[in-house]
DNA sequence: TATGAATGAGGGTTCATTCAT
DNA sequence: AATGAATGAACCCTCATTCAT
C-alpha cells in the first residue's frame, strides 16, 4: 500500500508524523464513505488519536479534506511525471496523462475513490486535478497539435471525461477505458478519431520503452 | 363522501396543490443549496407547512428527491420533445439534444441548478437523463452516422460532457458553450470536427425554422 | 373469525356499526403490534375510516383501548358463562373458569394477545378480566371449599398465573398448561396438590358432559 | 497519555462518574414513568448533561435500558446472596429468597417499581431476574423437597407471583405479602399450605439468626 | 355524520467543535 | 502536544389531536 507521505525517517518531525497519520486516515475512510461520510471523530480514531487532537492539526474539518486532496493529486502526478516530462509532443502528453491519471486511480483504488468523492463534495480538486493537464494542452496548442481554441470550458470537458474514465474503471470495467479516455481527449481538442487512435498509440508504445 | 368537481378552485385538489408546494419549494431549495444541504424542516418551511405535514405526502426526504428530479427531467424533456423528434437525423438529434437541453437548463437555473446537484447527490438522475440520450444515439448508430461502438463508457462521457456544460452556463458562460458540447458529443461519437460542426451549424437551422 | 359485536342486523344503528368497525379494526391491530404500537391513523384506515372520523366515535384514544379491553373480556366472559354457571361447586368453577379462559385466549389469539398487551400497557384491564375470578371465588369461600382468606393480594396473585398461562399457550406450549393453571388456582386457594388435581379432573369431565 | 490515578478523586474516573449519573438518572425516571416512557432527553437533562453527552455513554437508549436493570437485579441479588446461600434446603433457599426479593424491591421502590416496569417493557428481565429462582428451584428438586416436575411454565408461575408481591408491596400492602409469595411458591412447587406455611416461618427465623 | 389536511411537540440520534486538564 | 468529556444545534421522522369544509 502506497502512502501519501512515508518516510518515518528521523527526518521528519513527530508533528509532522502526526499530521500524516491523520491525513493518511482520512484518506482510508474517506475513499471508503466519502467526505461527508466521514466524521472527524472517526477520523482520529483510525489515527489513534483522541478526538479534540485532530484540532490541533486541522482548523476545521475542510482543512483536512484540501489537506488529503492535495496529498492524493500530488502524489499521482508524481507517479506519471517522470514519463510524462520526458514525452515532447503536447498530444502525447495529454494522451499519456489521461491515461496514467486512469490507471493509477484504477491501481491505488483509496485514490481513485477519493477523487470521486472529492469531486462530488469538494469543488476545490478541480484545480488540483487540472494543474498538469492545463499544461500538457497548452504545450499541444503550442505546438500547433489541437485546433480547438483553449478555454475554460474545454478544460471542464477534458475533466469530465477523465471523471467518466476513473468512475467507469472503479466500477470494473477494464484498461481499455483508460485508452479510449485518451482518444476522446484528443478529439474534443480537434483531432480526428483516427489520428486521435495512432497518436495514443504511438504514445503507449513510447510511454512503455521509458517505463521498461 | 368524496367530491369530484366541488372546490372553490376546481382545476387542482388541494391536495395536489400542497404537494406542488413541496416540490416547489423543494426545487428552489435543492437547487440552492444542494440536496443533502436542504432539511425537510426547510421544505416545509418554505411551503409555510408544519413540519409534519411534509409526511402526509411523501414518505421519506428521498421520496421528494426523486420526485423533484423527475419533474424536472420529465419538464426539460418536454421542452424539447416537440422539434426534437421531429429531427429525423440521429446526428441531428443528438446535437439539438444536447444544445437544448442546456439551453433549458440556463434559462431555468433552478432545474439547472437541481441537476447539477442531483448528479452528485443522486444517483438515479442518471437514468433519467440520460434515457433521450440512449434513443437518439442509438437511431444515429442504426444510420451509420456514427463510427465509435456505443458502450455504457461512451454514454457515461457524453453525460459527462452535458454537465459541463450545464455547469459552465449556469457559471456564466454564454450560449456558445451548448452548441460546443453538442459538437463534442457528435465528436466522441467518431465526427471529425469539421463534420461535427457542419451538422450542428446545419441542425441549428432546421431547428429555428421548426420553432419559429 | 369471532366478531366481538356481531350482527349488521337492521336492529343495531349505522352509528353503532361504524363503532363496532375502529373497535374490530383495533382489535386487530392492538393484537398484532400492541396497543402503544398501533396509532389512531392505522385504525381508522384498517375500518376505512378517515382519520377524524375515529374522534367522532371515541373522546380519545384511551377510550378505544377500554372499549376493546372491556368487548374482548366480555365476549371471553359469555364463551364460558354458560357452562360455568351451570356448575355448582366454587372449585369447579374456578378450576373451570380457569381453563377456559386460558383455552379461549389461545383458540382466538386475536383475544390472547390484546389481553397479553393490556396487561403490560393498560392497567384498568384487570377489573374486566377479575370480575369472573372474584365471583368464583367468593362462591368457594362460602362453601368452605378453600382455607385462604382471600384478599387483594390473592386476587393479584390468580391473575398473574392467568396471565402466566395465556402468554405460555400463545408462545406454543400445549393444552396442559390450561390444566395446570387451574391446578395452580387452587393450591393457591388453600387446596393441597392432590386435592387440586383431583377436583380439576372431574370438573373437566362435568364440564364435557355439559358442553356435549 | 493515560493517568492511572491522577484525579483530585482518585477513586472513580470521570468518565465512570458520568456514565453513573446518567444511569442513576435513568433509574429515576424509568422507575417512576416507565421505560418507554422516559426519553433520552429527558435522562440527560436530570443527569445535567447535554442531550448528545448520552451517547457518549451508551451506544442507544437499549444499551441504558440493559445496563439500569441489569444494576438493579445484580444490586438486589448481591444484597441477599449472602444469607440465601448460607441456607442448605432448597425449599428455604425458595422461600427466603422471594421474601427477601421483595422486602428489597420494597425498601427501595426505586428499584421495585423499575422491576416492574421491566417487566412489561424488557423482555430480557426476565432471565436476570429467575437466575437465582432456577437455582433454587433446582436445588430443592435434587433434594426431593417439591414434587411438581420443573419446566418452564412452573417458572413462569412463580415469576409472575413474584412480581404481584412486588407490585402488592409498591402499592402500600405491607410485609406480610411477602411471605405469603413465598409460600404460594412452595405451593406451586408442591407442597401444601401447611408444610408451606411451616416451612417459610422456619426460614424466617433462620433467617434472623444469620442477619442479626 | 364524515372527511382528510394540517398541526407541532416530541422521539432517537449524529457530529463538528470547544475546553479544562 | 495531547486528551477525551462535553456541548447543543440539527436531522429525520411519528403521532395524537384539531378543524374547516
Amino acid at each position: 500500500m502506497k502512502r501519501v507521505k512515508a518516510s518515518r525517517s528521523p527526518r521528519v518531525s513527530k508533528r509532522a508524523r502526526t499530521r500524516a497519520r491523520l491525513t493518511e486516515a482520512a484518506l482510508r475512510l474517506m475513499a471508503e464513505s466519502g467526505i461527508n461520510g466521514t466524521s472527524v471523530s472517526e477520523i482520529a480514531a483510525e489515527a489513534e488519536l483522541a478526538n479534540g487532537t485532530f484540532y490541533l492539526y486541522f482548523r476545521d474539518k475542510s482543512e483536512i479534506v484540501a489537506a488529503v486532496c492535495q496529498a492524493v493529486t500530488l502524489a499521482m502526478h508524481n507517479e506519471m511525471n517522470s514519463v510524462r516530462l520526458s514525452l515532447e509532443d503536447g498530444a502525447a502528453r495529454v494522451a499519456f496523462g489521461t491515461q496514467q491519471f486512469i490507471a493509477i486511480a484504477a491501481a491505488e483504488p483509496k485514490w481513485g475513490r477519493l477523487l470521486m468523492w472529492a469531486f462530488s463534495e469538494y469543488a476545490a480538486i478541480k484545480e488540483d486535478v487540472t494543474r498538469y493537464m492545463r499544461m500538457d494542452v497548452a504545450l499541444g496548442v503550442e505546438q500547433g497539435r489541437f485546433t480547438e481554441p483553449v478555454d475554460e470550458f474545454v478544460i471542464d470537458t477534458l475533466l469530465a471525461i477523465l471523471r467518466a474514465g476513473i468512475s467507469s474503471r472503479l466500477d470494473g470495467a477494464g484498461a481499455g477505458v483508460g485508452a479510449r479516455a485518451a482518444e476522446y481527449h484528443l478529439r474534443i481538442l480537434g483531432m480526428s478519431a483516427a489520428e486521435a487512435h495512432r497518436v495514443r498509440v504511438a504514445t503507449n508504445k513510447l510511454a512503455e520503452r521509458r517505463n521498461g
